[in-house]
Parts: C-alpha cells; sequence; structure tokens
DNA sequence: CCTAGCGTGGGTAAAAGTGGGTAATCGTTG
DNA sequence: CAACGATTACCCACTTTTACCCACGCTAGG
C-alpha cells in the first residue's frame, strides 16, 4: 500500500510532462509497472493513481450498480478523463491537455502526496482552497481527531 | 512507545542538517529505521515523529473518509507539509526550506521531546509561546490532571 | 590525563529535475 | 493508397540538488 506524503513545487513543460518527485517514487510498488492513472480530482485538481492502486479503486467501482442513476453517474465522470500513462526514461508522466485545462494547469504545479494517491494542483488554485476553508487546521483536527 | 523528554539546544548548518540529540536517540525503537517524518506542528513549530510512531498516526488518518471534504482538508493539509528524512552518518536530519520557513528557525533550535514526538522550536518563538500562555503552568495543571 | 563518542562543518560524486531534438506513430486528406 | 501534418515516444544534454563521506574540536566518563 502506497503512502505518499509531502508537497514539491515542479514544472510542467511545453509537452505536458511533469515529473514524479523521487520522494514519491520511492513509495510506487513495483507492480505499478511506472504506470499511472490520470483522473480529475473531487476539487478542480487532477488524482494520480498507482496502476496497483487504481486497480483496488476500480474493483470497488465494479460494486456499483448499473441500474442507479447515481452510481452511473459517478462511474462516467471519474471514468471519462481517466489515461493511462507511462514514466518515460525521466521519470515523468505527460498528462493530457483536457485535464491540465480542467485544473486549470500552465506551467507551475504543486504536487502533494495524500497517502494512496498523487494530486496535482495549480499552486494558486491551492492557496484559494486553502483560503475558502472555514474552519482552521487546528480545529478540525480536533474534531476529526476526537482527542 | 517512545517517551521523549528534555530540551536540548542544537544548531542548523546551512544545508539545514539538525542533529538528533543522542538523549531522544536512545529511545527511537529499530523499528523506525533511523527514519524521521517532519511535519508542522499546530503552533509555529515542527514535529518529528520517528516512523514507528509516524506509522501509528498515519493508520488513524487512512480510516477517514475519501468523499468528506472536511477530512480531505485535514489529510491534505497534516500530510502535505510531512517529509521524511532519514539519519546520516552523523546521526542528523535534514530539514526542508520551506519547513525552517514556517517555523521561523535560522541557525539555533531548541529540540523538545515531547514523549512520542519531538519538537523542533526557534528559541525565540518558544520563549514568545510561554509568554502568550494566558494561564500559568500551575492552574493550567489543576485543570488537565483533575484531581 | 586519556579516550570514545558527540556535535559541527565542509567536499565530492551521484542522483534528481528540466529542457529540447529526432524518429516513430497515427489519423487525415488529396 | 500515398503523402502530409500533428502528436507521441524515446533519446541525449545540462544544471541543480541531494546523499554520502571524511575531518576536526569538544566533552563526559573512566
Amino acid at each position: 500500500m502506497s503512502s505518499f506524503k509531502g508537497s514539491y513545487a515542479y514544472s510542467v513543460d511545453s509537452k505536458g510532462r511533469v515529473n514524479i518527485p523521487a520522494r514519491l517514487r520511492k513509495y510506487v510498488s513495483s507492480e505499478a509497472n511506472d504506470t499511472f492513472v490520470i483522473t480529475r480530482g473531487f476539487e478542480q485538481c487532477l488524482f494520480v493513481y498507482p496502476l496497483d492502486e487504481w486497480n483496488t479503486l476500480e474493483e470497488s467501482i465494479r460494486q456499483l450498480s448499473p441500474t442507479n442513476a447515481q452510481h452511473r453517474f459517478f462511474m462516467r465522470v471519474l471514468l471519462e478523463r481517466a489515461t493511462e500513462s507511462q514514466l518515460d526514461g525521466q521519470f515523468r508522466i505527460s498528462i493530457p491537455k483536457e485535464l491540465l485545462q480542467f485544473a486549470g494547469i500552465e506551467n507551475e504545479v504543486l504536487i502533494i502526496g495524500v497517502l494512496e494517491h498523487i494530486e496535482i494542483w495549480n499552486p494558486q488554485q491551492y492557496e484559494q482552497y486553502l483560503k475558502t476553508q472555514a474552519q482552521s487546521y487546528e480545529s478540525v483536527a480536533q474534531t476529526v481527531l476526537q482527542k
């Protein structure tokens, strides 16, 4: 099981390539075969799963009911933009233009490791996201950890 | 379970390296594999967890729901600043620039052992913190220990 | 007084991050 | 069906950062 953590300021080149930070690479299982699945996140950002983590996610999606309209909607949105990408010799994945557009990414990105997946944000967008959080980190921590 | 205690005045060199005091090293389990996870504290300081202690914390974070917006926020902020660092031959960890900046640390640090984790402070900042605590140590003790 | 371990500083080789060029692939069009 | 342009994949090259050594002075304990 992955345990991605840390945030990294990286660049996107003109070909839409983004390096996967070495610190995160360390946690990618060899089962992933240097392959990642990129899709849209819940917020305006991208989620990147190593192939093995994606497969377990996919397994749970298969359990959803195709007769339930809400389930169908969820499956479509998640899968619609999902793209496989294999690392090149320089450990980069290349991200399709449509996904970059969706996340509002231009030249620079903030990469965040969140345990089983990796998130890619436009840095300004992430700043914005943090600001719009009503409660402070400290008070959320109290609620979530409940001690 | 660790039981760090005591405070130590140490220095940070130009490469951002900080020695882990020998007194504290004694309490680090071999399971930690000489690896520590550094992250931001609630106040303007850094928390350092031996890897085994961090893993128990991480385990509780994994229980959170990724579909809950508040939980996502908490996971991101907690993990965002988390960095793994392994001791070098001189028993030092190296702290990323962003974390040093967050804690306002320049050349000198105060290292405090607090049971399961280690805290790293700018010494002046810690003085400041003590002053801003409205209640005295004695009166807080009465509330906290409640006997 | 001597020694072993601790705290501190710095040099160097290896790895990481970034950018670009060229060949292969694919879909489209004349 | 061949020709063309656009896109992708695979190299190669450069710069910066990191990790790994080695070295020295100091201190605590024998």
